[in-house]
DNA sequence: CGGCATACG
DNA sequence: CGTAT
DNA sequence: GCCG
């Protein structure tokens, strides 16, 4: 075990007080200058700040000549300008020796985390230009840790520097250790940080391509399968599901990106951030020079994709199209190259070819529709439209009128997971919605509300699922299947569940596929209809108490996450099963298909 | 060169 | 082959 | 496409 680094070296039993009074008192002879006046926020940050602050040691001044300021606080535009004007002489750059300048954001950050955050990485945006972002070419002594890579020059790359910088303010000496599924869950993928730290032009136009990729690596993968297993899709020759490992590329690029603690700049080498290689980095740079890439061009034009030696990609025209196709719920890749290859071009060309049935152009087979696909081209408005925060409270008291009706029990807890549930922000961050800024965000639309359910008292039987549905639908807020809406039921026996966590247990299935197979939570995907008459997507998850909190990390948590967080249990001891995280029973490393170890040739 | 998250309808 | 996180 |  190593000490933890960066505060004291101390075995942990002995150093338990000091470690409280870190704890406790993180910002601990900080004295900050505030701005007010200049600050996002005004006044109601400053005392949101006095509230906060005193406990955690800091204290604050307005008064620019008062003795011994630590640290000013340099007032930082949405656009990344930093407002330095307000300085009293007596605080104006470079300051008294010692003095640090940072942006709010690090008094928000060391708020939210109770932990003092790296000035550095909080710097102004003057003082920054002045100290280059950092160079993971630095020739610092490398370490044991991570693969040493080759640079340009041939000479050696410490990849923990690389590390380092990456993670910036969020790295500790225990991520030298960690391998990368591990490393990925140290990020901070917050959206208004990266935004604010100048990246996130780079995370959308990685995640449109891996949109791109979807469509067209899902067909071609799609008709390789078929064509090999003769209409058997779904299982590769070694029975595991199939999925698209370019587009995979791209969303672990946007992750490497979306937590980078540093702005990037041209060029960026795949050396810097991990989950980028030579391909991507160059896709990178040319996203930092030009503001997009040839490739990303060619899909928004529709035009075929060329790859890297100049012939044309298979099934990559059309690619913008048919993603504008699957954004309807009910058609995906297969169905969206259909419609592509029948000459429509829009949803409305859609609905037409659909209503002519018969009348068509002579030869081709009429274009036939299945519900689903009828319900979402009818109100694609609706649907693409996605569902407002405004939306949220209607849907919680239809929840709750509908439990408490079918089971007479009040005291329901409704929490709101999901996208929307990310996407809040702490009380203590005052960012982004300061009071005179001109640059204001309309409020994000989510493609669907999740509520996570539970009574810490009441004990509900196995179909409470079902009949929460049917109340609904009864109820007439969320429509039935009939009408081609979503509305599905995803319901558990808990015989299941807990057979599999026995098995678990006691090591009776191994790795080998239980034919018990349970892993997903009681749980509604349904078209919610608004007193408006406006139609939102909406889930409803259903658990017990005890399931709570490992529920909640899979529901909050993006897709993403939970893909490097389920590859971090699978590399080590650890399985998440039956919405529990349990130990592997026998302590042996997890052994392949081929029945051999780690390591075996 | 194998693995890449996982499940249900 | 579609959906979900 | 990237990693070990």
């Amino acid at each position: 075990m190593s000490a933890p680094g960066g505060g004291g070296g101390a075995p942990a039993a002995a150093a338990a007080p000091a470690a409280k009074r870190q704890r406790t008192m993180p910002l601990a002879g900080i004295c900050l200058f505030v701005p007010v006046k200049a600050l996002p926020g005004g006044s109601a940050v400053f005392a949101a700040w006095k509230r906060s602050l005193p406990g955690l040691g800091a204290s604050l001044t307005q008064d620019g000549g008062a003795a011994g300021i630590t640290h000013a606080v340099v007032p930082q535009a949405p656009n990344g300008t930093a407002n330095w004007g307000c300085l009293p002489p007596a605080l104006a750059p470079p300051g008294p020796s010692g003095l640090l300048f940072v942006t709010q954001h690090w008094v928000a950050d060391s708020i939210r985390r109770q932990q003092r955050q790296d000035e550095g990485a909080y710097r102004p945006a003057a003082a920054r230009a002045a100290a280059p972002p950092p160079k993971p070419a630095a020739r610092a002594a490398p370490s044991r840790a991570g693969s040493m890579r080759k640079g340009e020059d041939g000479e050696a790359l410490p990849a923990v520097e690389a590390i380092k910088a990456w993670l910036g303010p969020l790295w500790r000496p225990e991520c030298a250790e960690m391998d990368l599924a591990e490393l990925a869950l140290q990020g901070d993928y917050d959206e208004e940080r990266c935004r604010r730290i100048g990246n996130e032009h780079v995370v959308e136009a990685l995640r449109e391509l891996r949109k791109f990729e979807e469509v067209v690596e899902a067909l071609r993968e799609l008709r390789k399968f078929e064509e090999a297993l003769n209409g058997q899709w779904l299982k590769n020759p070694q029975g595991k599901a199939v999925s698209n490992h370019k587009s995979l590329a791209y969303m672990h690029a946007a992750s490497a990106v979306r937590t980078c603690a540093y702005k990037l700049a041209p060029p960026v080498r795949p050396e810097q951030l991990p989950l980028v290689g030579d391909f991507t980095a160059g896709i990178i740079t040319e996203i930092l020079e030009t503001g997009s890439c040839a490739q990303l061009e060619q899909f928004r034009r529709d035009e075929p994709v060329r790859d890297s030696r100049g012939g044309v990609r298979a099934d990559s025209a059309g690619a913008a199209t048919r993603r504008a196709f699957t954004k309807l719920p009910g058609v995906g890749a297969k169905v969206a190259q259909q419609w592509w290859d029948r000459g429509l071009r829009t949803y409305e060309d859609v609905i037409e070819a659909a209503a002519s049935r018969g009348l068509g152009a002579a030869g081709s087979k009429p274009l036939v529709l299945n519900a689903t696909q009828r319900f979402a081209l009818e109100h694609r408005a609706d649907l693409l439209e996605g569902t407002a925060e405004s939306d949220l409270e209607e849907m919680r008291a239809a929840i709750a009128a509908s439990l408490i009706s079918l089971t007479g029990a009040r005291g329901w807890h409704i929490e709101i997971v999901g996208g929307s549930r990310r996407q809040q922000r702490p009380a203590a961050d005052a960012s982004g919605s300061g009071g005179g800024s001109s640059s204001r965000v309309p409020p994000k639309q989510h493609h669907d509300a999740d509520f996570m359910v539970t009574h810490h008292s009441y004990t509900w039987g196995e179909d409470l699922i079902g009949s929460l549905r049917d109340e609904l639908i009864a109820r007439r807020r969320i429509l039935p299947p009939d009408t081609g809406a979503m509305c599905m039921l995803q319901q558990n026996r808990a015989a299941d569940i807990e057979a599999k966590l026995m098995d678990d247990l006691t090591g009776a299935s191994g790795e080998l596929r239980s034919n018990v197979a349970s892993d997903r939570l009681d749980h509604i995907f349904a078209t919610f209809r608004t007193a408006a008459g406006r139609l939102r997507r909406m889930d409803v998850i259903l658990v017990t108490p005890d399931q709570l909190p490992y529920a909640l990390i899979g529901w909050i948590g993006s897709t993403m996450f939970n893909r490097f967080l389920r590859r971090h249990m699978n590399h080590g001891l650890w399985r998440i099963k039956g919405g529990r995280i349990v130990r592997v029973p026998d302590q042996a490393p997890p052994i392949n298909r081929r029945g051999q170890g780690p390591g075996a040739k």
